[in-house]
DNA sequence: GCCAAAAAGAAGAACGCTCGTTTTATTATT
DNA sequence: AATAATAAAACGAGCGTTCTTCTTTTTGGC
């Protein structure tokens, strides 16, 4: 019984998630079509159809990961960077997210990734579920502020961790809709109103 | 030739953005067929298109219209609540945003907007150039701010209605993505984060 | 170690279905 | 009666998916 090796055949799936990713990025989940994607990753229908059920699951697959890389740096900042104060924790977390500034990228796949788990329960669930983690972290993140003294000692660790995540998220939608906006330009809005 | 009064033109329109809406809403504005809007407005194909070109005519109008509803509840804070602190500020806004819950709503309709400003240019422009309208009399928030002394002077106002307007977006979609997010609670994270 | 046979991978044409839209027929209004 | 407004059937295009064919890789007997 042949078999083809397990290298292969990751790299293969690897292939068609990041072509795919790529045209989602650009033109949305239901504004690319499959064929779109065949032409994208250079491979047929028949090979893609070998990797993915259907369309449904290869978007399940690419919004969620958009959402897991997302973070996937907040972890990294938990891991690096405690015991920063709020002003440059946020530097830290928009200059990791300016990674995903690129028109192919992360940042935009996030945006259709919102809008697509309004109408699919299922992938609402992980997405949320990806969130909620997020929340977790930042809110340990909060916590370190409090210790640090930068926030009194009642402040709420959990809400704050919110606030955390709109500005992260804020600044993904007003780089990617709005217009040109750096993270140098947005962390002095920060700064100010941080104090 | 018999004409019919334009009011009642002006309430079939009326009644087919509202049905497309709630449509586009929940499912996003792909994953709904011109025939379920047929169904939600109790309309048939024939009367719909006597009213819009297309599907894409519908689409921007909506998507325009929901960011639209934004920007005038910030219009609206201008108008009436200025010297607010910036906590008092947000409260306001984000309480205003508060009326965008509903799953049939503008809040939703909001991100699937931003999504579908990605890959159509000229729907991007007109969403962006409502954002920067936000942006400008969110500006006039911010140095009413300095103002009244709760920024420095040399704050930069923009920047500083970048994070405000951060603040709303992410509201938003933590609420309809993330799951249940109360403004009392979102708020608690806010005034603890801006002291 | 080599060669046939078998099994899996990949390609691309083809299919059926749904969608947006148009066209035709009917109803209502002046 | 004449014409606008609506309803509903029908159409053509494009989609996701499948099916058939060909190629490549692996296996087992010699």
């Amino acid at each position: 019984m042949p078999k083809v090796a397990q290298a292969h055949l990751d790299a293969r799936r690897r292939q068609i998630v990041e072509a795919a990713g790529r045209c989602f990025a650009r033109n949305g989940f239901h504004r690319t079509s499959m064929q779109d994607v065949f032409a994208e990753s250079g491979l047929s229908a028949g090979a893609v159809y070998r990797y993915f059920a259907g369309k449904d699951e290869l978007i399940a697959d690419i919004a969620a990961g958009a959402v897991g890389q997302v973070r996937a740096s907040v972890r990294a900042l938990l891991d690096s960077g405690r015991d920063l104060s709020p002003a440059d924790t946020l530097a830290r977390l928009i200059d990791d997210l300016g990674a995903f500034r690129d028109p192919d990228g992360t940042g935009r796949l996030m945006i259709h990734a919102w809008g697509e788990s309004l109408g699919d329960p299922a992938l609402r669930e992980v997405i949320a579920a990806l969130n909620r983690e997020m929340l977790d972290e930042l809110a340990e993140v909060a916590d370190g502020f409090v210790g640090a003294g930068h926030l009194p000692a009642d402040a709420d660790r959990r809400a704050v961790a919110h606030t955390l995540l709109s500005l992260m998220q804020g600044y993904v939608v007003q780089f990617h809709v709005t217009g040109d906006l750096t993270p140098e330009r947005y962390l002095v809005g920060l700064r100010d109103l941080l104090g």
